[in-house]
This record gives C-alpha cells, sequence and structure tokens, in this order.
RNA sequence: GGCGGGGUAGCUCAGCUGGUUAGAGCGUCGGAAUCAUAAUCCGCAGGUCGGCGGUUCAAAUCCGCCUCCCGCUACCA
C-alpha cells in the first residue's frame, strides 16, 4: 500500500441552497465513486473528498424569501445532501462543508499569500451604493436615464434603447432596483486576480494533457480565444469570509475564489479527524499524487481554468491531472429544473427505489459524451429486463442450482471442453478490459461490458445444459456449475464499483467469509470459489419495479409541473406610487389585425393593432408563447402612451400586456367581452 | 443573431485520427430450451448514417452550404 500509487479524487462542491437531484448524480458523483472504488480495489492509495459550497448571494437570497438565515439554509441542505449522498452509496471519505472554520483559514491563508506575492491586483472604484438595502449596487441593481440617448430605465451595464455601453455611475439620476430609492456614490477597493498574467501558461498547462476529454478542452479553448481578465477576488457582502485584512470591513472572498479551495481545507479535516493533520500536504503538495476533478460542464471553467491558475500562483500545489467532466443529463425529455419542479430528487428516490438499480440505471446513461436522458420507463426496462432477467436471473439459476443439486456444496472443476476453455478466457479476460475502461472514465462502456459477459455466461448455462448432464455426465455438470459460480463471484467484484451493495450480498452468499472490500482487483484472477464453501442463504438479488410504481411517478411529475404554477415564488409587490403616477400609464383596448413572426428572432413577432381609427405597430417577444396568427381579431390590453423603441429594426410603438410567465403561466390579459377598440382603461 | 453541443434502425446510443456486406442493447416477430425471478438462448425483420454539393480509388467518418433540435446569450417596451 505504502508505494502504491496516491490519488486524490475530488467531486464539484454541491450547493448548498437545494436538493441534490439524478442529474447531479449522473453529472459528477456517480461516475468519481466508481472510480474511486476501483481504485480502492487495486489497493491505490486514494483520498475521495467533496463538501457543501456554503457561500455566495445565492443563499443569502434564499435566506431572505425563507425568512431565516444563511447558516439555516446551510445546515439543512448540508444535512440533506450529506445523508442522501451516503444513502445512495457515494463513499467520500469526508464530506465537509466551507462554513468550517478550517476552510475560512485555509482560504485567508492563500488569499493571504497570493496578497504578500504580490499577484493580486487592487483597484478602487467608485460605485453606487444603496443606504436603504445597505448594498453596492450591482450593474444590473441600478437603471436610470441614459447618459448618450436621455432615456429612462437604461440599466446599470447598458442602455437598452441606444446601446451603448455604460458605467453605473454615469447614470443621471440612478435608482436602486430594489427599493427605487436613489444611490449614492460610494468608492470601494476591491482585489483582482489577474488570470490573464496565466493565459499562456494556462494554455500550454491544458494542451499538455492529451487525454482530456475534448469537450473540457474545447471549452477552455473558447475561453482563451476570448483572452483572459481580472477577476474580482472580494466583494462587499455579509455572507462569506472575510477578507483577513484591516481595513477590510464587510468584504469576503467571492465565492469562486474560495469554494474550489474547499477541496483542500476538506482534506485538512479528513487528516485531522484521522490524527494526521499533516496528511493533505502529503497529497496536495506531492508530486507523485495525482489529481482528479470530477465535475459536471458547467464547472469546465473554475476548474480547468481558474483553479489552475491560482495554484500556479501560489506554487506549492498540484494541478489537476484530469478533469472527467460530464454533461447534463435531462429528464423525460425536458431539462432538470429545480425552479420548475422538473426534477427528481435523491433524498426520495432513495428510499423508494434499490440503489443498485438507480446507480445502474445512471451508469448506462451516463452523459459521458453528450446530454441524455433518464426516462422512468427506461429505468424500468433497465431494471427488470437487464438487471433482474439477465444478471440477477444468472446469479439466482447457478446458485439454486448448486443448492437444489449439490446441497449447497460448491462443486469440483473437473476436466474441461473446449466451451468451458473459452468461457474461461472470457471471464478472465474481463477484469482487464472493464479496469481498463475504468482509468479511461468510460463508465458507461465499463458497465456494458460486464453486462455482455453476463450474457455470455447465460450462453454458456444454456448451451452445457447441466440440467441434462447432472444424470448423464455428473462431471461435466459439476465442471458446469464450478465455474458459472466463479463466473458470479467475479461479477460481484467487477461489478462492485457500480453496484456495491448487491455486490456485498452476492459475495457472502457465495459463501465467502472475508470482505468484497478487501478483495485486490490485480489477483482475481487467482481467486476461485473454495470448493469447501456452502452456499448461504439465496436470495433474490434484483427485484422488478412493477408497471403501476413507474405509472405513479410519470403522474407526480406531471402534478408536479401543474402543482408548479401555484407554488411558484411570488415576485414581490413594488413600491407604493400615486394615483397620479398610474394615471400616467394609458392602457386601451386593441383589436390584433395581424401578427406575425419576425424572421431570424427567436421571441419576437410582429402586431398591427387597431385603437378605435388609430392604427399602431407593436413587437412583442411573445413568439414562443402563442402562435401568432391564432391572436387575429382578438382583443387585447395595451399600453399605448409608451416611448417608441426600436426591435431588430422594428418600431415598436406599444406593449401588450401578458403575464410575465411562460408555457403555463404565459397569457395574455384581455376582456371577459368584446367592446369598441381604442377605448381607455381606467 | 453570437457561442457551444447534437441530428445513425421503433427507442437509447456506439462508430466519426476516412477503407471489407454501418454496429450494440432494449422493443417487435419467429424458433429452441425448461435449471432459473414466464427468466434464458438462437434467428428474422428493421437504417437513402438530417439535406445538397465538394475532396478522394474510397466518406456516417474530412471540407463547404443548408436545415432541424437542445443549452447559454442577445432581442423580450
Amino acid at each position: 500500500m505504502s508505494e502504491s500509487k496516491k490519488h486524490i479524487v475530488t467531486a464539484a462542491l454541491p450547493y448548498a441552497n437545494g436538493r441534490l437531484h439524478l442529474g447531479h448524480i449522473a453529472g459528477a458523483y456517480l461516475p468519481s465513486d466508481i472510480y474511486v472504488r476501483y481504485k480502492r480495489l487495486k489497493k491505490e492509495n486514494i483520498i475521495f473528498v467533496c463538501g457543501s459550497d456554503e457561500h455566495g448571494v445565492a443563499i443569502t437570497i434564499s435566506a431572505i424569501k425563507e425568512k431565516t438565515t444563511p447558516k439555516a439554509i446551510v445546515d439543512k441542505y448540508h444535512e440533506k445532501n450529506k445523508i442522501a449522498f451516503q444513502k445512495m452509496g457515494i463513499s467520500f471519505d469526508i464530506y465537509s462543508r466551507t462554513s468550517n472554520q478550517i476552510h475560512h483559514k485555509t482560504s485567508q491563508e492563500f488569499f493571504l499569500e497570493l496578497n504578500k506575492k504580490g499577484i493580486l491586483v487592487e483597484k478602487t472604484e467608485s460605485q453606487l451604493y444603496c443606504e436603504n438595502d445597505k448594498m453596492f449596487l450591482s450593474d444590473r441593481f441600478v437603471e436610470g436615464t441614459c447618459p448618450k440617448c436621455k432615456s429612462e430605465g437604461a440599466r446599470g451595464d447598458q442602455c437598452e434603447n441606444c446601446g451603448s455601453w455604460l458605467n453605473p455611475t454615469e447614470l443621471i439620476s440612478p435608482k436602486c432596483k430594489l427599493c427605487s430609492n436613489k444611490p449614492i456614490i460610494k468608492s470601494t477597493k476591491h482585489f483582482y486576480f489577474p488570470l490573464g498574467r496565466f493565459q499562456n501558461e494556462l494554455e500550454k498547462y491544458v494542451s499538455s494533457k492529451k487525454n482530456w476529454k475534448p469537450n473540457v478542452k474545447n471549452y477552455c479553448n473558447g475561453w482563451f480565444k476570448e483572452k483572459l481578465g481580472d477577476r474580482a477576488v472580494t466583494r462587499d457582502l455579509e455572507w462569506g469570509i472575510k477578507v483577513p485584512l484591516n481595513n477590510a470591513d464587510g468584504k469576503v472572498l467571492y465565492v469562486w475564489f474560495e469554494a474550489v479551495l474547499g477541496y483542500i481545507s476538506a482534506t485538512k479535516e479528513f487528516g485531522e479527524k484521522i490524527g494526521d493533520p499533516n496528511l493533505w500536504k502529503n497529497y496536495w503538495q506531492d508530486p507523485s499524487t495525482t489529481y482528479t476533478a470530477f465535475i459536471g460542464k458547467d464547472n469546465i471553467v473554475f476548474h480547468a481554468i481558474v483553479f489552475p491558475a491560482m495554484l500556479m500562483a501560489h506554487g506549492n500545489y498540484l494541478l489537476p491531472q484530469n478533469i472527467p467532466a460530464n454533461e447534463f443529463l435531462n429528464l423525460e425529455g425536458g431539462k432538470f429544473s429545480k425552479s420548475r419542479n422538473n426534477a427528481i430528487y435523491l433524498e426520495d428516490v432513495v428510499e423508494k427505489y434499490s440503489v443498485d438499480a438507480l446507480r445502474y440505471t445512471l451508469a448506462s446513461i451516463l452523459p459521458e459524451t453528450k446530454d441524455s436522458d433518464f426516462y422512468w420507463k427506461d429505468f424500468q426496462a433497465r431494471t427488470n429486463n437487464e438487471l433482474a432477467d439477465i444478471y440477477g436471473n444468472f446469479i439466482n439459476r447457478t446458485t439454486t442450482f448448486i443448492q437444489k443439486n449439490f446441497n449447497s456444496k460448491i462443486p469440483a472443476v473437473g476436466a474441461l471442453s473446449s466451451e468451458d476453455k473459452n468461457f474461461l478466457k472470457e471471464l478472465n479476460d474481463l477484469p482487464q478490459k472493464v479496469g481498463d475502461l475504468f482509468e479511461k472514465f468510460k463508465f458507461r462502456d465499463a458497465n456494458n461490458q460486464i453486462m455482455d459477459f453476463v450474457r455470455i455466461a447465460n450462453k454458456y448455462f444454456n448451451d452445457s445444459m447441466p440440467w441434462k448432464t447432472l444424470n448423464s455426465h455428473p462431471e461435466k455438470c459439476k465442471t458446469t456449475l464450478n465455474n458459472c459460480i466463479n463466473a458470479v463471484q467475479m461479477l460481484a467484484v467487477v461489478f462492485f464499483p457500480i453496484l456495491p451493495d448487491s455486490s456485498k450480498k452476492i459475495w457472502k452468499m457465495i459463501g465467502n467469509n472475508s470482505d468484497i472490500e478487501n478483495i485486490n482487483w490485480n489477483e482475481i484472477n487467482n481467486l476461485k470459489v473454495d470448493i469447501n464453501q456452502t452456499l448461504v442463504e439465496i436470495q433474490i438479488p434484483f427485484s422488478k419495479i412493477e408497471d403501476n410504481v413507474i405509472q405513479e411517478e410519470l403522474n407526480k411529475l406531471e402534478n408536479q409541473n401543474n402543482v408548479d404554477i401555484q407554488i411558484k415564488e411570488m415576485v414581490p409587490i413594488k413600491p407604493i406610487i400615486s394615483f397620479e403616477d398610474f394615471q400616467k400609464v394609458d392602457l386601451r383596448v386593441a383589436t390584433i389585425l395581424s401578427c406575425e413572426n419576425i424572421p431570424k428572432s427567436k421571441k419576437l413577432v410582429k402586431l398591427e393593432v387597431e385603437l378605435g381609427n388609430l392604427k399602431k405597430q407593436i413587437i412583442a417577444g411573445i413568439a414562443q408563447e402563442v402562435e401568432p396568427s391564432s391572436l387575429v381579431g382578438k382583443q387585447v390590453v395595451i399600453v399605448a402612451n409608451l416611448q417608441v423603441a426600436t426591435l431588430m429594426g422594428l418600431e415598436s410603438q406599444g406593449m401588450v400586456l401578458t403575464t410575465a410567465g411562460t408555457n403555463d403561466t404565459f397569457a395574455l390579459v384581455s376582456l371577459n367581452k368584446n367592446v369598441p377598440s381604442g377605448i381607455n382603461i381606467k
């Protein structure tokens, strides 16, 4: 063990403001777990690290919404997710959290080290600050009058009317978007990480990694083309890791900067737990260690560019050797979406189904090369027709045969026919083939490879016809069964990384006293089932899933999508306005005369409406919600005195009132009966 | 519109550093077998590899154009 290869394996830190769903598992966690379990069987020295990412604005916002504190949010989801991971069999050595003291300390030290080296750039900027909300207003949180074209409602970063790029402080009469108060100008100092300085080194680093997945390299090259710029390392926020400098009150480290360091702090914590506080150095700072970072594609920039640059800047750490990033898993043809409740949550599913069945299905559909889909029916088919029928049945027919005909005693091998030899060859080749695929992060292929062997095993059983040879050629029958039970044992081992629970059970069922975890993968070919062993309590390894159970899940998804319309959080009501203010808005009934899609625009349609004897052209962003031709003749409510705007080169002389929702929550504001067009609304 | 990823058998996908009759699993149909969770095994059927053009002795595979789908982004007055 001591001289074996050393690995540190990390899986992306899940953000602690929501529950984990199957998409997360298929992205980073199942692949990393399979890999780690395999490496452990290889008796390689490996630490598997993960934890909750618990800082950032999103958590603060969740806390405000749920009327609680960030700490409460983070505690809740950390606990939930930790348990869900455990139940799913994701075998982290440690599942830490970035709110831990050890992480704060690690991040602060890292920051100070970079600062000491003079790498961080300090910039003082005048920014808008809202005294009411007590926060600096970033670009999107402020609007005002455009200094160039004088149109109102220009955002802090860009004026939508004339398209010019703005600095928030340039706006005439700026307003806080949250409370409408006038912000003051306040200067604030921030630290920046000069990513650009490392671009050359990063490009070399990435291009030197010949075995990275092409999708990962593509992403990086895209970023390199754009030229890397400075990235703010600090923020003016309350919730987070304090900037460890004297005059830095109210400043915290930006999440992107500290979250990735969570891997290192978690390793430290692990070392302390097992009584070896310096253990982390032996991994993170020892060049003989291989560092592998499992992530989903949304995390590629941070792990392939930002984090390596930080580590380069610091100088004392390993860089990721490989970053096996998966694409996304979709659900029933659509996106996994927390906000739309179109999701299958780990904590639910782990209670209801066999974890191994879930792991098996996910392993067969891992989005390794492109997005893939989870379908409930597919889950059922894979569990029933593959896991249960092919694999489960092979185990069952072998073990029950031995139980009935050999009194549960493992029969001995006799003379081998050429069929036996061929079968044993396949059997002995299996671990090498599967291992190679695991090494290359091709978990889906590995899974298929094993299943293919189970088919070979079933065929061997069929062709050997032990139920006939039992009486006619007993020796041959024993040989067949001996080979089959050895195949069962081998399958339990090679399937262990993917199906840990059932492998353990099968291992014991064969009559082994040892633990399957203690098997050395490199020696499994020599590992034959002892003929003195006796089978223990045969049980069916995989049960099937009934149609009605799946139907229930499908119904639930449909209901979720409906319920969702009601439970969606309400947008806060805007500040009170005076009646006069309201009267400024001229609302009118208009009849739609024509409506057509605007070429080359996904969302815009061109409407011609009639207001009494007046006609107006309106450009509206509703193309994705309604069929344009279906609107002709309908009466709608419009804002008639809105400033004219130009969209896609077309003049829009008003605005059609609709709900702000999409899909099911989209609706036009209409009238309960026809009235003369042009009539005003009070 | 910009960027990225896709469009291969009914379904899910592999193949795509160009080279024998384009593969696998599931599903369908037919058959064999009956030890086994009515499980298994064999076989048939099923594809103009999104479209057009080009390079080549040879293209699903390389190049160009087009088209459709998905994600991010912009236009949502």
